[in-house]
DNA sequence: TCTGGGGTCCTAGGACCC
DNA sequence: TCTGGGGTCCTAGGACCC
């Protein structure tokens, strides 16, 4: 716990949909919502517009669709959240070198550490001017919390949202935290909330009543002692900046139950290929292979095997994976399979008998695998960052073996158009899908800088269609002043006449959301900021 | 038409070693 | 020859987070 609010929590507001809504001027002020669009598909993210309908993070998303019917539903377009995020980061990073971030759209940040005067004043400016920088760089809002420590600035953040700013002063910690629910602390999840509700407790002070000893008895050693803490408000984690990655997995979850054992074993290898892709994209190699199994019923297993030495091979990836899925029951059915390594070296070594036989000559391996490592850091800096990577439906031709991506990527034009997806047409410009069925692809014709822009509908194989990347969310020349959300965002009467088909959405009738979601930034103590560049 | 995908950390039992 | 104690590694599962 410090004496000063120098600990920084930032927090973008409904990143992924504020992102999509500031490159779509059309579903400015309405109902967004951004995640798997399959039958099995789940929230990511839902704009405050949709939030008023009751509409969730990782809630299901046909129950999303009940709820908000006229919302627009997206796939999320990785790449252009990584664009922004890494805008975010670097800003950032000119307030201290000590920037923990944990997740595209969060990250703590020392102030200390960045010699930011410890006083309350000195935070709120540069906590402000922060949110002002975001605004300006990327047209996004984000919420700031300011406390001295990295739960209470948590906390702060939270009650600053959305577009807000909020410092919880030293000394008022405890007072504070009281009468908040168990589940505000962190690591109180579902399971510990009932765990502690059917010992009677509900708040944070009865919590920290029920005292370290009874916690310990109720949730073990490690999560009852660090729990009490939290309770107590006493937090004295640091930020850490930069911490390397200890496992690397990829998974699938199928629109449909597979029950056909050759099927499984197809993309059992296949998952394993793209695990290895993912492991030497990031210059490492792994020694422990997991295979990971969801099945019909949700029951989950994991199986795991430790290698001699650490691999990224591919084939000896695959052959443990092999192995491992030899050892479990499918037959009724499952509906996630995934592939996982761990035990994570630095070095990449070319396989277990060249491993095995160097066992003896260790100063000599080392030196091979320094400059592998180095060899593949230049290539890693080089490439692309993996594709958006959809589950594999059961009716996609499955290609076989490690060609696979590039089969279904060298082809040309998708077969199908995802809604969300960035094209460009020879005639019309830069739009974005909006459905696509029975042949035809919907596509709205606007760029983040325009107005709301027009529907047309083509044929899904035609040529003057193409997929394309996504547009910055500012006009690259444009000076200082972006164009920030709020404006009309009119239900323009654009749409084409060609425009009944499709399962999609949209017609503009979402209730005009811009009253958001329930009371604006001004909650709770602290004294949340309404800034503006 | 319930429940994604990518991670982290902790616990617990058995093997194995000293 | 009736019973140690500690440490580490491996495996499996579970809770939690965004």
């Amino acid at each position: 716990m410090r004496g000063a609010p120098t600990i920084l929590h930032l927090d973008m507001d409904a990143f992924y949909a504020s992102a999509e809504q500031a490159a779509k001027p059309s579903l400015r002020g309405k109902p967004v919502i951004v995640g798997g669009l399959g039958p099995r598909g789940v929230v990511a993210t839902a704009s405050y517009e949709a939030r008023v309908f009751g509409v969730h993070s990782a809630m299901a998303m046909a129950q999303a669709r009940r709820l908000c019917p006229n919302a627009a539903f997206l796939i999320p377009r990785f790449a252009l959240y990584r664009k922004v995020s890494d805008s975010v980061m670097r800003l950032l990073h000119t307030l201290s070198p000590l920037v923990e971030p944990l997740s595209l759209d969060e990250a703590f940040v020392d102030l200390e550490a960045g010699g930011t005067e410890a006083t309350v004043e000195a935070a709120r400016a540069v906590g402000e001017r922060l949110r002002a920088d975001i605004r300006a760089v990327t047209g996004l809002t984000g919420s700031v919390g300011l406390a001295g420590s990295k739960m209470l600035a948590k906390i702060g953040s939270e009650q600053a949202k959305p577009d807000g700013l909020v410092i919880i002063e030293p000394g008022t910690e405890r007072d504070l935290l009281g009468p908040m629910s168990v589940r505000t602390l962190p690591g109180v999840g579902p399971a510990t909330a009932e765990t502690l509700r059917r010992a009677g407790i509900h708040t944070v002070a009865e919590t920290r009543e029920a005292g370290e000893a009874e916690l310990v008895r109720l949730l073990g050693r490690a999560h009852g002692t660090s729990l009490f803490l939290m309770a107590e408000g006493r937090d004295e984690r640091p930020v850490v900046a930069e911490r390397d990655a200890k496992s690397i997995s990829v998974e699938d979850t199928f629109d449909v139950d597979v029950t056909d054992r050759t099927r499984v074993q197809l993309e059992i290898a296949r998952l394993a290929d793209r695990c290895v892709r993912r492991l030497r994209e990031a210059g490492r190699s792994g020694r422990t292979v997991v295979i990971k199994v969801r099945r019909y019923d949700f029951s989950t297993l994991t199986r795991s095997e430790t290698l001699r030495g650490p691999t990224d091979d591919p084939g000896v990836v695959r052959e443990a994976a092999a192995r491992l899925i030899d050892s479990v029951d499918t037959t009724a059915g499952v509906r996630l399979l995934g592939v996982g390594v761990s035990g994570l070296a630095d070095y990449t070594q070319e396989d277990l008998f060249a491993q095995a036989a160097q066992a003896a000559k260790a100063a000599k391996a080392a030196k091979a695998a320094k400059a592998a490592k180095a060899a593949k850091a230049a290539q890693a800096a080089h490439e692309a960052l993996e594709d958006a990577g959809h589950p594999p439906g059961p009716e996609r031709p499955e290609p076989v073996g490690e060609r696979a991506e590039e089969a279904s990527e060298g082809a040309g034009k998708p077969r199908h158009w995802l809604p969300g997806t960035d094209v460009r047409h020879t005639d019309y410009g830069a739009g974005w899908v909006q459905g696509s069925g029975v042949g035809r692809v919907t596509v709205r014709f606007e760029e983040p800088w325009s107005r709301p822009g027009r529907v047309r509908t083509f044929a899904v194989d035609d040529p003057a269609l193409e997929p394309s990347e996504p547009l910055p969310l500012l006009r690259p020349d444009a000076g200082p002043g972006p164009a920030p959300q709020g404006e009309a965002a009119s239900s323009d009467g654009t749409t084409d006449p060609a425009e009944g088909m499709g399962r999609d959405p949209r017609e503009a009738e979402g209730p005009d959301g811009s009253a958001g979601a329930g009371g604006g930034p001004g909650q709770g103590q602290g004294q949340p900021v309404t800034s503006r560049p």
